[in-house]
This record gives C-alpha cells, structure tokens and sequence, in this order.
DNA sequence: CTGAAAGCGCTTACAG
DNA sequence: CTGAAAGCGCTTACAG
C-alpha cells in the first residue's frame, strides 16, 4: 500500500512537507502544495489511520455503549444509535459500536487500549455499572440517560417527570377523571430504569394534585405476556376513560388489543403515549404521544463529547446536566370521556 | 499510561520478552512468564490497539455498512446488526458502524486508512455501488443480500424465490384460489433491491403453475400511505381469500387496517408475512409467516469473513454464495377459505 | 518555506 | 530461553 514517503518522493519532497501539506498545520507554497497533491490523486493515498493515531493520540473513533436488554425495546434504541452515528460522522468521527452484555468490560478495553476518543453511553441506570469504568476512563463520555450522581459527566435525557405530569394534565384537561398508566416492567426498574419511575412517581403526584385517579401498573415487553396483560389490566379498571402508555411494546400491540375487545379510540378510550414521531410512523402507532426526541438526544450527547474530547488537557468546562422538554403529538387519540 | 516497557522493566526483562510472554508467540520460562504476568496486573497494563495494529497490520476490526433508508424498515435492519456484532466479538473482532449515504465513499475510506480487517455489507443490491469499492479494497468482504454479480465475493442470503413459491404452496394446500401479494415498494425494486422480485416472480409462477388467481402489487413504507394504500388493495380484490405480505410495514399496520374493515383473521382472510420470529414477539404480529433468520444470516456472513481474513495471503480458497432455506412459522392466522 | 530526525507503542526477525 | 534492534506509517518539535 501506498504510503507518505511514496507521496513524498513522488513530489520530490521530504515526508514532512508532504505531511504538512497536507494537514496544512504550516505554511506550504503553492508550488509545493500542488505537486503533493497531485501526487497523493495520482498514487491514491489514504493515511494509515493507526499511523496516525499512534503519532497524534487521536483515533477519531467514538465508542458506543449500546445493549440489547431482553425486557427493553430494541426498535426504540435504534433511533439513538442513529442519531448518534450521524452527528459522529459529520463531526468527522467514526462509531465503534458495543452491544456486549458486560458493559463495564466492554468500556475499559475499548477505552484503555486507546481505540476511541470518547464514548457515549446509552441507556444508563441509576446505578450504572459502567459508570465507574468510565470515570476511570483516560476518555470522556457523554450519558444518554440520567445516573444517580451525575458528577464529572455529561447527561442527557428527557424530562421524563414534566412528560407524566404533561399526559395527566392533557386528560385531566379534557375531563376524564379515572386513568390508567402502563409503564416499562417492574424489573425494568429494579434493574435501575429510573425514567420509569421518574414519569411514574410525577403522573402520580399530578394526578393526586388534580383529584384524579390514576392506577399505574408495570406492564410486559414481549408476546404473548404483552396482551394477556394488557387485557387484564383493562378488566380490572372498566371505568377508567384515559390510557397512558409508558412502554413501547404495549403500544405496539395496542391496536390488536383494543380491536379484539371492541373498543374504539378515543370514543371509548383516550390514549397517550410516550415515544418518538419515528416510531409512530414506522409502526402505524395512531396515538397521541409525548416526542422523545431520540435523535435530537444522540445528538447533543455527541455534539458535547466532541466538544469536549478537544478541550486542552487542564481545561474542563463545567459538566452538563441537560433535559429536553417533552412534548404532545396530537393524533387525535384523545377526546373527552364518554 | 503504561505501556509495554514500563512492564518490561517492573518484571525485569527486555520489550520483546514482555511482548513475547503476553502474546505466548515463543517459549518462555515459567519463571519470567510469572513475573511479567504480575507486573501486567499490577499495573493495569493494556496493550495500545494503534500501536498493534501498525506493527501487526490487523485491526481486530470488522467494518459493518448498513444503511438505512427511507422506504426501507429500519427495525428489521437492527437484527441484522445484532447478528453481527454478536459473532464478531466472538470472534476476537470489534465492529465499526457505518450508516453514512455515501456507501462507496465510506468504504473507501475505512478500508484504504486500514481502519478495519474486513467488511460485511448489508442490504445488497443487484447492482451495488459498494461492490466496486470493495473488489478494489485489500481486505475481505461478506454480503448479506445477493448481487447480479457474486464473483470473488461471499455472500448470503435468505432463498426468496424458495419462501415465495412456499407462501403459495401454503395457501393453495389450504385451498385458496385467489390470493394477493403486497411486496415492499416499488422503488425498492428500482434501486436494485432484487430479493423483491425473485419472490414475487417465483410466487407468480408458482401461482400459474397451481392454476391459481395471484394479484401481485408494490406496497408503501410509511404511514399514512401505507394504510390507504392496503385498503385500496383489498377493494380491488373483494373475491381474494389469502395475503401474503412482503413488506414489514404493511405487516404492522395490517391489524389496525383489518379491524377498521371489520375483517376476522383467518375467518375471512388467510394472512402469511415474511419477516422473523422475533419481529413477530417484539411488534406483536399474529400473522403466520416465513422466518427470515437475520441473525442467522450475520452470524454465517461474520463467521466466513473471520475465516477468510485468517487465510495466508496467496491461499484464497473458493468464494461460497449460501442460501438460507426459507421455513414457514405457523401463527394460526391462515385457514380453508370460506 | 523546507528537511532530517525523533518518537508514538507495539511486534518480530536476527543473534546469541 | 532471552535481548538489542529494526520497522510499521505517521506527526511534530528542532534546525536552518
């Protein structure tokens, strides 16, 4: 393979000036800026990318902690990894993606044997494993998800509390007065799914701030338990008018569920959920849902990451701690009681 | 951080017995080997991935392309790339994500900067514009989609001609006469996505050679064309018993769109899909279909890339192209017509 | 404005 | 069984 000193001698140039020419970090005449040029077109010269990541300590690598947790929902998490890959590449970076079950390994070998230059946690729990693997990292990192102790990191999430208040007051606003939340499974959360409770515990308050009921319940992630359960939850509170659905594989299954038990939205029963316009579109979703806005996450998580990865050492700016504020899309899913 | 000579000199013994007592590549005295063991341990060492690969010319690094576009169902994408990645790390190899557009562009680089050992390409199309690029690349590649052209490549895919004559089959066993096929849009079709038609033409001539009615149409992706788009279908054909669906999002929108129209699975139609079992769990698809093994698929294509990359240079042995034989899941949603 | 040289952290023939 | 040295392909002070 061709290599800088076949640019270089066929410029007629040191390997340096070629080097210089053509990272333009000194000045080059034009002459001798041409001829390098010329010269690597010509040969068809890419730099050897662990050439210059040894020399620089730069790999222009991202990694990405993702993982594919049985009870959680693995069409959701694509959305995040797509936003992130993108915002990567147009900052000129690469992803180095992990989906290894022992996250806290996968993170020290990726970071300590130098192949990234920061990495991006995704779906961090409150207690995260990872969490102090990362702090020991030479790297920095950027959380999609927010940890119990958020100090020395970067963390991005939604609002998820403001987003249980928001679907409560949109029903309460519209006059029902009897709902039912379904959020993530129960172990979802004994796991350390903190946004789970985070919306969970808020719907509750605002509910209870209203004088409204709320019956919030754990639901399922997986056929068949999804519908049986569902179906229960339905026979246990025939009066309630509102459904809120914090789980994105009751609200997969909803449309077959609420056909076989004869219901219609919103005459017979109002519904919101919590997921990202995407999801909706991919998967025919007719409900009114709270935007996650997964992108715009990954997003801003890489945006900060980098921004950080380029701080001079001694340097650090302040840590970030930033939500985005949920919002409703109407798909007209909603209507006041019958 | 540490590096090889900083182990070297705590267990007492030269880089070159260090890097030899870890790599295991010559004999080595119990005695020292212990010592720089120890010395490893103590402190933390990891060896620099860059500095490896520069020295050994291997990454350790499978490059993966997918891409992700429009009218295309990103989720089905993920099992491919669970696949993958779970195979690679396996395997001893990490997996660096590529989604960009620019296909050809982003294999060049990866493969020219020697960033990666091989490649895996997802969603091939007939005419790729990524195989070019890649016959021209010094590393290995594996295809998971069948191109026009296979030679010096290899490649997997599911048998499509295969599943479409054994969706026929199925219904015509049943004593269907009448039956209608939405494929994946038309466009798909246009870009070079040839699994679309070698299933249609195969469940045509299937169909002629059953003497049996088949309505062969192009689906949409999105919603809401999608669903107005199945309805306007099922009106054209009233006197159809069975669908067969090749089109994920026709498929999940399929139990919204049948409740509105008041249509009994399999009652009053007999529904096959194509997509995988665990597609089926994770959107709560009742509908039998043929199993798709995306996971299967990524783990062949990631298992042959390995073997290939092992191979000493000048030793190629044959390219494989390996069908995947299709098999039908029975979900209880096709029946005798009425 | 340009070049010769050192160095990044490994591995691996070459010698003994 | 072990060590000194060269080399992988870059970048970047140091000199001029």
């Amino acid at each position: 393979m061709v290599n800088i000193g076949d640019v270089a001698r066929a410029a007629g140039v040191s390997r340096s000036t070629a080097s210089y020419a053509l990272s333009g970090k000194r000045a080059i005449s034009t002459e001798v800026r041409d001829r390098v040029d010329e010269a690597v077109k010509a040969l068809g010269y890419i730099p050897n990318a662990g050439a210059r990541a040894l020399a620089t300590s730069q790999t222009m690598v991202l990694g990405l902690l993702a993982q594919f947790l049985e009870d959680e929902f693995a069409p959701a998490m694509l959305q995040y990894i797509l936003g992130v890959t993108d915002t990567a590449r147009e900052l000129g970076y690469d992803i180095l993606l992990v989906t290894e079950a022992d996250g806290a390994h996968a993170l020290r070998r990726i970071t300590d044997s130098r192949m990234v230059d920061g990495v991006v946690l995704l779906n961090v729990a409150e207690h995260d494993v990872r969490l102090p693997a990362l702090r020991e990292a030479p790297q920095p990192g950027a959380l999609i998800g927010l940890p119990a102790d958020c100090a020395g990191l970067d963390v991005f999430d939604l609002d998820f509390p403001e987003a249980g208040r928001m679907m409560v007051d949109h029903l309460h606003a519209l006059g029902h007065r009897e709902l039912v939340l379904i959020s993530q499974p129960e172990h979802v959360v004994t796991r350390g799914g903190a946004y789970v409770w985070r919306l969970r515990d808020a719907a509750l308050e605002q509910a209870q701030k209203r004088g409204i009921v709320l019956h919030a319940v754990f639901g399922e992630s997986r056929q068949p338990a999804v519908g049986r359960d569902v179906n229960a939850v339905l026979d246990a509170h025939p009066s309630a008018t509102g459904l809120l659905v914090h789980n994105e594989a009751v609200a997969a299954a909803l449309p077959s569920i609420l056909h076989e038990r004869g219901l219609s939205v919103p005459t017979d029963l109002s519904v919101v959920g919590r997921y990202s316009d995407e999801f909706a579109k991919t998967f025919s979703l007719p409900f009114s849902s709270i935007e996650s806005a997964p992108d715009r996450l990954g997003r801003m998580a890489v945006r900060q990451l980098v921004r950080r990865i380029g701080l001079p050492a001694g340097r650090e700016e302040p840590y970030v701690v930033r939500f985005i504020s949920p919002e409703l899309v109407d798909r007209g899913s909603t209507a006041p009681p019958r």
